[in-house]
DNA sequence: GTCTATAGTTCGATAGAC
DNA sequence: GTCTATCGAACTATAGAC
C-alpha cells in the first residue's frame, strides 16, 4: 500500500499548528485539542491538520518534543551560570511551563506512546541536572553520603512544581513559609538573589 | 418552569455510578468519562446517569466530594497516631490516590466550578495537617522560626506526590537517594518505621 | 499546500413511555 | 427508577479536487 502524503518538518504552517496546540492545551486543557479546534484557531481546515500529523497522538508528540528540546537548551544554559541551584529552582517554578508539563503528564498517563516519550525526557533532564550540580554541591560540602545531590535536586523540583500547581489552583496555605525556607537555603548555598534577575 | 426530576443521594445506583466514574478516571483519564461510558460500565443507560447528575460537571463534583470526605476521615485518623509525619508521608505517597487527585487537578485547571471545590479541600487538608503537626514538631525543637511546620509539611507532600507521579510514568532517576533521605529524616524525628506497617 | 465533501463515531442532554 | 428514542452537535480520519 502506498504512503500517505505528509507535510515536511520545515513548514511554517506546521510550526503554527504546534503553536496553536500548545496555546490550546494551556488555555483549555489537552481534552480541548482536536483537529477541528486547532484548525479553526490556526485559520485552516481540519484536513490540513491531518496532512501534517496523521493522528492526534502524532500532533501531541510533536508539540511535546519541540517544547522539550527548547527547554533543554534553556535548561543547559541556566545550569552553567554561577547560581545553578537557584536557576533550577526558578526554572521549575515557571507557572506556564509547569502547567504545560502537567497537561502532557495527564495526557501521558493514559497514552502509551506519549508516556514513554515523556519519561525519557524527564530522565534526560534529570541526568543533566545531576551532572551539572554534583560538582557544584560537593564544593559546598553537600555531596556527603547523607545528602546526595540527587536527593537535593528531586526535592527542590518536587517542591517547586507543587507550589506552582497549587498556586494556579488558588491554593496558598503554607506557601509563604515554604518559599522563605527555600530562599534561605538557596542564599546559604549560593548567596542572595541577584538584584537583576537572570533573563529568560 | 418546573424542576427536573432527580435521583436521591442515598440511592445505591447513584453510588455505583460514582464508583464507576472513579474507576474510569483512574484507568482511562477524565477525558474518557462520558454519560455513555459510565452507563455502559455500570450496566445502565446514559439517560439514567443524567437522572442522577444533571451535567457531567455535577458527576465529577460528586465523585470528588465523596472521595475527598473519605480521605479526610482517614487522614484525621492517621495524623492522630504516634508517627504523624511518617503517616503523612505514606498517605501522600499512595499512588492511586495521587493519580486520582492528579486527574481531578487536571480537570480543575479548566473548569471553574471544580477548581474552587478542589482548592477548598486542599486548603482544608493543609489546615488539619498544620494543626496536628505543629505541636508534634515543636516538641522536637523543629518549630523554630527558620523551619516552620508549614514548610516541612508542604515540602514533604511536594516530594511524595512528585515521586508518586514520576513513578507511575516509569521515571526513577534520583528516586532511591531521595527516598533514603526522607527515610533518614523521618527516623531521626519519629524513630524507625514500625515492623508492621499501619493499616489502611 | 490547501481545500471540499463525506463516512462513520461518539457525545450531552432531554422528552416521555413504562 | 429505569428505559427507548431522539435532536443537534462535535469528533477522527480519509479521498480526491484544485
Amino acid at each position: 500500500m502506498a504512503e500517505k502524503r505528509m507535510g515536511t518538518e520545515s513548514s511554517a504552517t506546521r510550526a503554527l499548528l504546534l503553536d496553536v496546540t500548545e496555546r490550546l492545551m494551556l488555555k483549555k486543557g489537552y481534552a480541548a485539542v482536536s483537529s477541528r479546534s486547532v484548525a479553526k484557531e490556526a485559520g485552516v481546515t481540519a484536513a490540513l491538520v491531518h496532512y501534517y500529523f496523521r493522528t492526534l497522538d502524532d500532533l501531541f508528540l510533536a508539540a511535546f518534543r519541540r517544547e522539550a528540546e527548547r527547554q533543554l537548551v534553556k535548561h543547559d544554559r541556566l545550569l552553567r551560570g554561577d547560581q545553578p541551584l537557584r536557576a533550577l529552582w526558578e526554572f521549575s517554578s515557571n507557572p506556564s511551563i509547569t502547567a504545560l508539563l502537567f497537561e502532557f503528564m495527564a495526557l501521558a498517563n493514559h497514552r502509551k506512546s506519549i508516556r514513554s516519550e515523556i519519561a525519557e525526557y524527564i530522565e534526560r533532564f534529570r541526568r543533566v541536572q545531576i551532572d551539572a550540580l554534583s560538582p557544584h554541591l560537593e564544593a559546598h560540602g553537600l555531596g556527603r553520603v547523607d545528602l546526595p545531590p540527587e536527593a537535593i535536586i528531586v526535592s527542590l523540583i518536587g517542591v517547586s512544581r507543587t507550589l506552582a500547581m497549587e498556586q494556579s489552583l488558588g491554593v496558598t496555605g503554607g506557601h509563604p513559609e515554604t518559599l522563605a525556607l527555600v530562599e534561605r537555603y538557596l542564599t546559604r548555598l549560593e548567596g542572595p538573589r541577584p538584584a537583576v534577575p537572570r533573563s529568560t
